[in-house]
This record gives structure tokens, sequence and C-alpha cells, in this order.
DNA sequence: CTAGGACCTGACGTTGACGTCAGAGGCAAG
DNA sequence: CTTGCCTCTGACGTCAACGTCAGGTCCTAG
């Protein structure tokens, strides 16, 4: 397909699958006239992508966890990087909690007509 | 206490606590000659804003809603405001979560002899 | 064969949370 | 009173992941 329909498909923009392909993260092979031609798999691939953007790593790390994700291939420093980069999304996960916790405490406490936060509304009323 | 100090406690640059203060998240009143001062609390606040920085919360949102986090007070926006902050993080939550049990699996695999990836390390002999 | 949408490369613009530098003033010690 | 560190404001620099624009090419429908 091309790159058009790959930024449809998986929901990011053509300028982003171009950056992609920059930082060695997507593949793509050319048609005669040089225009990016994507097989099916790479709106999965772009998934993934997007997925450990999401999970707050930069292009570099991708660039250089992706061939180990994908063709299960490793070397001690790369596993030693993905374990790396794991128990840095377990840190996060655990201190995302905490501020999650911490945000409920403060909903919970300003619902509460005690709080004196709930005469401005009137109560509603 | 002086700036330097703050910034030594909390953990943060000097730039840092001056544009926290330009964006209204942290106050300092200021000694005769126009230097800032800033009262023990101060290294809690901070403590906070890093927080909700690492939550993925922008200045101007933290700017909103902190003053709700530790007055209490709250109008029905900041509420609905605090409430789907709230579930942005759950969001982002459940989606490391699931990043980081990708991860897990990766590294399972390629742990695992029969993926042909630990012949290159000849299984540590 | 032509109109117009999709695509190309190259390059500059954007945004947020600061880093860094310049030039000037404040302050405790000796 | 000077030395030297701290602090001040103001302003430009940075970095990543793109957005956007310019000028040109490709391709498909009519």
């Amino acid at each position: 397909m091309r790159i058009g329909e790959l930024a449809a498909r998986s929901g990011v923009s053509v300028r982003a699958l171009r950056y992609y392909e920059e930082q060695g993260l997507l593949e793509a092979y050319r048609s005669a006239s040089g225009q990016r031609r994507y097989p099916e798999a790479a709106a999965d691939r772009v998934g993934l992508i997007q997925t450990l953007y999401a999970a707050g790593l930069s292009s570099r790390t991708i660039a250089e966890l992706l061939p180990c994700v994908d063709a299960k291939e490793s070397t001690p420093e790369s596993r030693a990087r993905l374990a790396a980069e794991r128990d840095r999304i377990d840190a996060q996960i655990a201190a995302l909690t905490r501020t999650r916790d911490r945000l409920d405490a403060v909903i919970a406490s300003s619902v509460h007509p005690s709080s004196g936060c709930s005469y401005v509304t009137a109560t509603g009323a």
C-alpha cells in the first residue's frame, strides 16, 4: 500500500511515517518512480512504534530494540536494554499509580461538603 | 530559604524553580533586595509539581489544579478536570502495563535458546 | 491528454521544559 | 573594603517528534 493509506489505517500522519523511516524504525520498498510502498504488516509495525513512543522510549531506543522485538534476535546488550526499559516502565507505572491515588484522594476530599468547596456551587441548587 | 537551597533540597535546578514561578506554580516572597525566599513547605510543593509533570500534566494544567489540590478548593470545572486527568492517568497505566507485559514476553522469548538468539553468545560458555 | 489529488525531497517552524550565557547587583567573610 | 559565591533579569539555545510550506513529480479518472 502507499503511504497515505498506511497513514489512514494506522492513524498517524504521513509526515510521521516518513520520520519513522528516517529514524530507521520503518522500512519501505520503493516503486519504480520512487514512491514508498508498504506491506500489510506495516500497520502493525506502526502500532508497535506508537506503543513504544507512548511508553516513553525515544526513537533511538526504539531503533535499537525493534529488531530484537520482531526478529527475536538479541545480543547481551540488547537484552540488558530491554530489561532496563522494562524496569523503567515498571517504575513509571508505580509512580503513576501513586499519583492517581493522590488525585483520587483530592477528588474525594473536594467532594465533601465539609471541606468548604461546595458553597460556591450552592450544592448544585 | 533561598533559591539555591531549595533547588538542592528538592533536586531540581534553580532555572526550573524560576520557571515554575513564571508558570504560576510556585510562589516566593521577596527579600528587600528582591531575592526570592521560600518557606520550608516549598520543597514538598516542588515535589508535587515534579510528580504531576511526571504524570504527563502540562504547566497550564498543573496551574489550574494546584489550588484545588492544596487548598481543597474546587469548582465544578476543576473537579471535572481532576477526574479527567485521573482517567487519563488510569488509561496511561493500563497502556504501560500492556507494553511492559509485551516487553516481558519479548525478553522471555529472547532468553529461550530455541529462538535462535543465544548461539551468538554460545550460551555463555 | 489534462485536471487534480497523492507523493517526493528539502528545509524551516513549533512546542514545552528547561539549559546556558551575559551583565549587574547582593551578601557574609576576612 | 575587597573577594567570591549567590542571586537577579532578559534573552537566546536545545531537543524530540513532528507540522507546514515550497516547488516539482506521479498517476488515474474522464
